[in-house]
DNA sequence: GTAGGGTTAG
């Protein structure tokens, strides 16, 4: 139609300004700005009207460079753009999110006096919001002497663009109660309900959903898929598709929202129905790109290969397949599901390879398990002379991490300083993890600290960063700066902080953080309750453990688990065989870990005959390959028990390599049976095959000792010096209200240390009356008797026993931490004084627990 | 001034 008026005009009045001006408009909101250039190319006159309509049309149909050209054609013309010409450039430079230009634009605009224009205002707002300069925004909203919606809505729509959620409502807010007489339109709604969409916000979604429903606006096609939209992405699927089915006009738009629906859910079937429905639809509803894009994520699952390979098979049927965002999203995809031939087949069947598409290909083997090929990508990429972006730097990060290659992330970070990616907070976080995997928390504080911003997931990297380091104190320590910065915690700090507890033994704290977590529904996470459990057990509260698994409703293999070892560690081997059979009976399949917890508790308690059955029913039953830690589970249970021959009978059958975990657990073996013929060459064989672990001296030593070899003693002592080695001091700790105390063994630095020394002579005398003799053979160095006995008494377990008697009520159980193993003087010891103070004494040392009540311990002497 | 898509972090 546009065009035979053209023609007729063509004839008549061609060079009428008027009428030309209306052609060149014409054409562009017909969508057919080439046709507007001819015209405007074959004027023989032109004045400002035509430039307008001219760039306006190429902004209408998003061409901003030619837009942008176009304004610089007028500039050298020597014409002088007007308040018309200048809103439309400025959303041009926008929608190039080309600061420089923009500025430059601005600048122009205030030199004519045209910047108090409402209407140019109104498009520096939004292209400020575009450019990420979003202060700026706000200073030209802020000049505006008179705002329309118009102001607003770009407002809004600004704050929503750079993350500012909160600032978008309150801005949405001042539209509906502000002094103007403001009503919201459908831009406004299609602006603010992305905002509830993105961040799970229901109600207030709700809320907007009755005012365009009062407002009249619930109808109109973009509001009505702006809340089908809202709807899915806060997982009501039922309510969209009710206000789906319930449209009164849909497009394209509508089907992909819900089709997007059914396949985040990973709802095959819903979402393959409803694409076959809207083929059905006929020719006014056709799939697109976008289409395919939306149904993607439901293929994204291991075992959807087949379904991706069909939607594939679908794209290339209807010629989809050379829309680069699909074909890129397709090599990412088939990656995710571990396709990686097809994915790099789709990958070099591209006819152009963006750096988005090589940013798949490096993605998609960095998160799945090849970070080796991520790394070979991104060479041939660089060879081709393309530039990396932050995308393809994260990748590689991670890509880095996995191969905790810290060399190769350190040239990274390099090249991420010298071109100011530092600032990124996704780039931040992934260096940060980076250093963590590396084991080099001190590199990931200084890039936490270095960050301009911190957000939730930053804290959480540091924090469970730390806990995955084994620095308890750091994970408290950063989780009380983070409350203070009044960042609210989520349940992955939650997690570390109960993880951190339990390495510390803190069960005051442990116990805050429970009620916290209640509070916050946290204990619903699987993770979170296991750790929970986890915090218990390690505090000695073997009960509490109980009760909270046993109130968790989404109990998982995980929680089983470490219940089960929980038990194990706590000497409890007829609980933990029980529960696991209540395990089995329930429908959970065991798998590697839970063996290695029940056959810990099987050695602990002494159960050989339970602990064989459960091994040899591993392969036999459960389809379950022993591994190294499952062997060594065996040997220490056989050895402790006193089955030397059969340990070492074990270890010759075993297919793999025994490796240094395993022989340790026999030379202790050899230790407590005094079998030194097979210690001997036990030692040997662990010094050879681990000679940097400064354990393993300890163990040789200990062996040679405890026979009274004190020359060898002195020959293991000084090889291990001469390799540099030292082990941990011993050392003990108590939680008294709260607060932890360190003793270490003779430690005299005390402030009270003379009225500890004091107290632990009295209960001496005391235990002494009812049997207790110094067991001096726990003295391994080379002293006489009487020194030998005033070395056990400054044993830093028996300190931290005097101090807690010393500290607190009657009545109170007394909660040890000791660093290595318990000594055989200080677990009679500590028998005898809960039998005459009547106290429970819990310690934990490095394997297990001791309960000690009224003179007898939980683990009933076998440790 | 405006709705739907993919690639990086805990």
């Amino acid at each position: 139609m546009g065009r035979k008026v053209h023609d007729f005009i063509s004839k008549n009045c061609n060079n009428d300004f008027v009428i030309s001006t209306r052609l060149i408009t014409m054409y562009a909101m017909c969508g057919v700005p080439l046709e507007s250039r001819f015209v405007f190319d074959h004027l023989e006159r032109r004045n400002l009207y035509q430039w307008n309509a001219l760039i306006s049309g190429y902004t209408r149909n998003d061409l901003w460079g030619e837009a942008v050209l176009l304004f610089v054609e007028l500039l050298v013309g020597e014409n002088t753009p007007d308040n018309y010409t200048f809103p439309c450039v400025i959303k041009a430079c926008g929608g190039l999110s080309c600061l420089v230009l923009g500025q430059a634009v601005h600048g122009m605009l205030i030199k004519l006096g045209l910047d108090s224009d409402m209407y140019a205002c109104n498009s520096l707002i939004a292209m400020y919001g575009k450019c990420g300069c979003i202060s700026d925004s706000v200073k030209v909203f802020d000049k505006i002497a008179v705002r329309n919606l118009v102001s607003w809505n770009a407002m809004i729509c600004g704050f929503s663009e750079n993350g500012l959620k909160e600032e978008s409502f309150i801005a949405f807010r001042e539209v509906l109660m502000g002094e103007g007489d403001l009503r919201p339109d459908v831009a406004t709604l299609v602006t603010i309900l992305p905002v509830c969409a993105s961040d799970g916000e229901l109600d207030m979604g709700m809320v907007i959903h009755g005012l365009a429903v009062r407002l009249g606006l619930d109808h109109e096609v973009m509001v009505n898929n702006a809340l089908i939209d809202m709807y899915v992405k806060c997982g009501c699927i039922s309510d969209a598709r009710i206000l789906f089915d319930k449209s009164v006009s849909q497009n394209e738009v509508s089907w992909n929202v819900m089709i997007n629906g059914y396949s985040r859910e990973g709802n095959v079937y819903g979402t393959f129905c409803l694409l076959r429905e809207m083929q059905m639809e006929g020719e006014t509803m056709r799939a697109n790109a976008i289409t395919i894009l939306n149904v993607l994520p439901m293929c994204l699952e291991q075992s959807q290969l087949r379904s991706l390979k069909e939607l594939y098979g679908y794209t290339f049927r209807n010629g989809f397949e050379y829309d680069e965002m699909v074909a890129n999203a397709f090599v990412a995809a088939y990656a995710k599901c571990g396709a990686f031939t097809s994915a790099s087949n789709v990958f070099y069947g591209m006819e152009i390879r963006t750096v988005s598409s090589w940013n798949a290909l490096i993605g998609g083997y960095a998160q799945n398990g090849d970070p080796r090929m991520a790394m070979e990508s991104f060479v041939e990429m660089t060879s081709l002379g393309l530039d990396p972006d932050w995308f393809t730097i994260g990748s590689l990060l991670l890509a880095c991490s996995h191969l905790k290659s810290l060399n190769d992330g350190k040239v990274i970070h390099g090249f991420v300083v010298r071109n100011g990616l530092g600032v990124d907070s996704f780039i931040g976080i992934s260096l940060l993890s980076l250093y963590i995997r590396c084991r080099e928390p001190l590199h990931a504080r200084i890039v936490f600290d270095g960050m301009e911003e911190r957000n939730l997931v930053s804290w959480n990297a540091m924090i469970a960063g730390y806990s995955q380091n084994e620095l308890p104190y750091s994970v408290i320590d950063l989780f009380c700066k983070m409350q203070q910065d009044r960042i609210q915690p989520s349940e992955i700090a939650i997690m570390s902080m109960f993880t951190a507890c339990a390495q510390l033994s803190a069960l005051r704290i442990g116990k805050e953080v429970h009620c916290f977590a209640l509070k916050e529904n946290f204990v619903e996470y699987d993770f979170v309750s296991s750790s929970i459990i986890d915090m218990y057990a390690k505090s000695g509260c073997i009960e509490h453990s109980r009760r909270v698994f046993d109130k968790f409703s989404f109990k998982d293999l995980v929680s089983w688990t470490v219940m089960i070892t929980e038990y194990g560690i706590h000497g409890r081997g007829e609980k933990a065989i029980e529960l696991f059979e209540k395990m089995k009976r329930e429908g959970f399949n065991p798998d590697g870990l839970t063996f290695i917890g029940l056959l810990m508790a099987c050695s602990h308690a002494g159960l050989v005959e339970e602990g064989l059955k459960y091994f040899s029913g591993m392969l036999e039953e459960h389809n379950i390959e022993p591994k190294l830690e499952h062997f060594a589970c065996m040997v220490d249970m056989l050895g402790r028990a006193g089955h030397l021959d059969y340990a070492t009978r074990l270890i010759e059958e075993m297919t793999e390599e025994p490796d240094s975990g395993i022989w340790g657990a026999l030379l202790s073996a050899c230790r407590i049976h005094s079998d030194m013929d097979l210690g001997e060459k036990v030692s040997k064989k662990l010094l050879e095959l681990d000679p940097n672990q400064a354990e393993n001296y300890v163990l040789v030593s200990n062996l040679f000792a405890g026979s009274g070899r004190w020359d060898d003693v002195r020959r293991v002592r000084g090889k291990m010096k001469e390799m540099g080695l030292s082990k941990d001091a011993r050392r003990s700790w108590i939680d008294v209200d709260g607060k932890v105390y360190n003793f270490l063994i003779g430690d005299d630095k005390l402030p009270e240390s003379e009225k500890l020394h004091e107290t632990w002579r009295e209960l001496e005398q005391k235990i002494v009356r009812i049997g207790y003799i110094p067991d001096t053979v726990s003295v391994l160095h080379e002293l006489d008797e009487e020194e030998k006995v005033n070395i056990l008494r400054g044993h830093s377990e028996k300190l931290a026993i005097a101090y807690g008697l010393l500290k607190t009520t009657k009545g109170t159980t007394l909660r040890i931490y000791k660093n290595l193993r318990i000594c055989g003087d200080c677990h009679n010891a500590a028998k005898l004084v809960s039998k005459v103070v009547h106290r429970e004494i819990i310690v934990r040392d490095n394997k297990c627990f001791h309960h000690f009540r009224e003179g007898q311990c939980s683990c009933g002497d076998y440790w």
